[in-house]
RNA sequence: GCGCGUAUAGCUCAGUGGUAGAGCGCUUCGUUGACAUCGAAGAGGUCCCAAGUUCGAUCCUUGGUACGCGCACCA
């Protein structure tokens, strides 16, 4: 006769399903959990995902580890919160929506902010859950009901007033600088928005009167308004403060043919010139290089712009208008060439700035943009962690968190974005540059007394908004309560962009540093060492792995992997591994159910059994100090170490030795203590593997059984 | 350029100043009572290289090498 097929645990018939448990009971939500005696709060701020984003294995990784301290924190009976939200992305949004728009024929501009706006809400309506709803796929325990956005009416309240705040402090200003310029996104971009690429270039030498310039952006010649070198460089000593005739390439006339013309440029002395580098002559574009502003600052140099905001070349140009940058840098070097001003072309390793979203080149252009003082801000946020008010783990990141704070500029905030916080800055209709800033609109213009002020276009970095997470868009209970935060966990990108931000603003408004630590995980890379892209086609999508194996092993896959904060090269063995171990716990429990007396009920206030025979005294062993091993180490953020810890104890303590000798000895005392340690087991697994531990609670013969999750540790 | 991290089994990684470990994979054997998503047994390692400290180094020190990452205004 054909033994009768054996079901091994299936997690999709359970996730969903006790999901809804937890969700019914409301313990998410620390309100309710206050009725079961909680009290101390254990915060976690869940950094707001973008609302264009879907799950990755960074975001699994990361809501994994806030899980299990989540989950831990619940069942040793502090008040846990999980804090949850989305973030509205400016740039990112904009760029999907517009992509949307510009395949069903749609431009933007035609259509008019107001209405792109209502477009981008309805995409947020369609869209902004779909992460939320694959993080409870995962398990998260996020307190649902305080899920917030980034853009709601009170956070947004919160964003308007917090530059209203600082700019009343004159900590924010308005100014004409030389900025990073995306020419796809069309906005400019804080320094942290930056990226670089490699790429060979060409660095050419170009004659300038006495004087040789290494370039590697001939184009931008027309726009030099002087020549720098540094004030210690002997050979050039003599030039500094002089101006000097020199030939240079023509932009009127005829394209096709290059001519010289002659124009003087002045000789400045300036430190920031490296007289190794190159020729030790740097020539100066006040418009197109944020040095050469910052030069032509201090020399008080006009600023010549020669190229404009779509990346082409302008009417400063002359007969190059139009062209776009690249062209033009080919054209002039040929012309260069042409009348012999060029003196060599060496091929160069450059890196290239490029936008953070768009990855299209940064121009760097002059602006008129809002900036935020930085000095004071920064040397708080430095404060803070020199002080160990909050703790970044691993303590290497620190270095590069001081280095940051140390050399920072200011922070430009606007944006030449349609979605967004809009500045809450009122232009007078009559006088271009004055201004009113204001939440509300005012009534009548103060300044001209007759216009009513219209507001700036621009909308502010989404950073800016995002720095204020820890407490902008809660009720004053809610910050009394759940402000500061205990721990932040995050991946390492984003220190200077969000937690240095973070912490200046907490300080600023809330007087306390808005977490004691700051967790830094590491980066799950590709099983190739390469970082995880979807354009690579590297990417793996913890969905699949939910839905191939389900969610407790791919969480028990993710952590197994995680020691410590080092990267992970992405193995799905351990997947598979945490498979075999949720159906290994899964039938350890219909075994130890088979040794007890059918009738049998428990108390769900198990107390640890006497045990006299040796192997029911050993497992007891092994179960403290494996208790004490997995505690120690979840608190020490070695979630990795703890799982191995549990994995090891309960396959080859429990079921490979103590559950085989059971076989041989059954007895009363046997059976208490396989069931005692098989409940204790489920407690110090619950964190780690909420669903199969929750489900099998739910079905053992305990007499007023709640949830597991809320289960004493 | 400066800073940081990593190097241990076929793969992904733990670990320890004194016989080297796990998961996955592989080999052989084992299916009538928890589990074949299993059990038993096993193969598989110059612990990157060199020097130093030490009675003893995979571990500590120094110097290399390789790979990865971060920061910077070298035009």
């Amino acid at each position: 006769m054909a033994k009768p097929k054996k079901k091994p645990y299936n997690p999709a018939e359970v996730e969903e399903k006790i999901y809804k448990l937890w969700m019914k009971s409301g313990y998410f939500n620390p309100d309710k959990l206050k009725k079961t005696g909680a009290k101390k709060p254990f915060v976690i701020l869940l950094p707001p995902p973008n609302v264009t984003g879907s799950l990755h294995m960074g975001h699994a990784l990361n809501a994994t580890g806030s899980d299990i301290l989540i989950r831990w924190q619940r069942m040793k009976g502090s008040l846990a919160a999980w804090l949850p939200g989305i973030d509205h992305a400016g740039i990112a949004t904009q760029r999907v929506v517009e992509k949307k728009l510009r395949k069903k024929g749609i431009n933007k501009l035609e259509l008019g902010r107001e209405k792109f706006l209502k477009e981008v809400w309805s995409w947020k309506e369609e869209h902004g859950d779909i992460i939320s709803g694959q993080l409870k796929k995962l398990g998260a325990s996020c307190d649902w009901s305080r899920n917030r956005f980034t853009m709601d009416p009170q956070y947004s309240k919160d964003v308007l007033e917090t530059f209203v705040h600082y700019h009343k402090k004159g900590l924010i200003y308005r100014g004409l600088r030389t900025i990073n310029w995306c020419v796809r996104c069309h906005t400019s971009l804080s320094d942290l928005e930056v990226e670089y690429r490699e790429e060979g270039s060409s660095l050419y030498h170009i004659k300038y009167g006495p004087f040789v310039v290494a370039t590697t952006r001939p184009e931008t010649k027309f726009g030099d308004t002087a020549l720098a070198v540094s004030p210690k460089d002997k050979r050039y000593k003599k030039y500094i403060g002089k101006e000097i005739e020199i030939e240079t390439l023509a932009t009127d006339g005829d394209l096709a043919k290059p001519r010289k013309i002659k124009m003087k440029l002045k000789v400045v002395g300036d430190t920031a010139v490296d007289p190794e580098f190159g020729t030790g002559v740097l020539k100066v574009t006040p418009a197109h290089d944020i040095l050469d502003f910052e030069i032509s600052q201090r020399h008080d140099l006009p600023i010549v712009q020669v190229i404009d905001r779509r990346g082409k070349m302008s009417e400063g140009a002359g007969k190059y208008e139009g062209m776009k940058v690249d062209e033009a840098r080919k054209k002039v070097v040929e012309d260069l060439k042409a009348i012999d001003l060029l003196i060599k072309e060496k091929p160069y390793h450059h890196r290239t700035a490029v936008c953070y979203r768009c990855n299209s080149t940064i121009e760097p252009l002059p602006s008129k943009q809002w900036f935020m003082k930085m000095d004071k801000l920064a040397k708080v946020a430095a404060e803070i962690v020199k002080k160990k008010k909050t703790v970044i783990i691993p303590k290497n990141f620190e270095k590069g968190y001081f280095s940051w704070l140390n050399n920072i500029r200011d922070w430009c905030i606007s944006r030449q974005l349609w979605w967004g916080h809009q500045l809450p800055v009122w232009f007078c209709k009559n006088n271009e540059d004055e201004f009113i800033v204001s939440v509300k609109q005012p009534a009548k213009c103060s300044v001209c007394k007759k216009c009513k002020p219209q507001q700036s276009e621009d909308v502010l970095d989404t950073w800016f908004s995002s720095a204020l997470w820890p407490f902008a868009g809660l009720n004053k209970k809610d910050q009394k309560t759940f402000y500061p935060s205990s721990v932040l966990t995050t991946a390492r990108d984003i220190i200077n962009l969000w937690v240095g931000r973070m912490i200046f603003s907490g300080i600023e408004f809330k007087k306390k540093t808005p977490f004691s630590t700051v967790l830094i995980h590491g980066t799950i890379l590709a099983k190739s060492g390469q970082r995880m892209s979807k354009s690579l086609g590297t990417g793996i999508d913890p969905l699949d792995l939910i839905n191939q194996y389900g969610a407790d092993a791919t969480r028990f896959g993710i952590i197994w992997q995680s020691m410590g904060t080092q990267d992970i090269r992405w193995d799905e063995s351990a997947v598979v591994a945490g498979k075999k171990f949720t159906n290994k716990i899964w039938n350890a429990t219909r075994f130890v159910m088979g040794q007890i007396d059918k009738k049998e009920t428990f108390n769900a206030n198990l107390k640890k059994p006497r045990a006299t025979k040796p192997f029911n005294k050993k497992i007891l062993a092994q179960l403290e100090k494996t208790k004490k091993g997995v505690e120690k180490d979840i608190s020490n953020y070695q979630f990795g170490q703890a799982l191995h810890k549990f994995y090891e104890f309960f396959w080859h303590n429990y079921c490979d030795v103590c559950l085989e000798k059971a076989k041989n000895n059954p007895s009363k005392e046997t059976s208490k203590v396989l069931f005692y340690v098989l409940v204790e087991s489920l407690k110090l697994a619950h964190p780690f593997m909420p669903f199969v531990t929750e489900e099998i609670y739910q079905s053992l013969p305990l007499k007023d059984k709640k949830l597991l999750m809320i289960k004493k540790w």
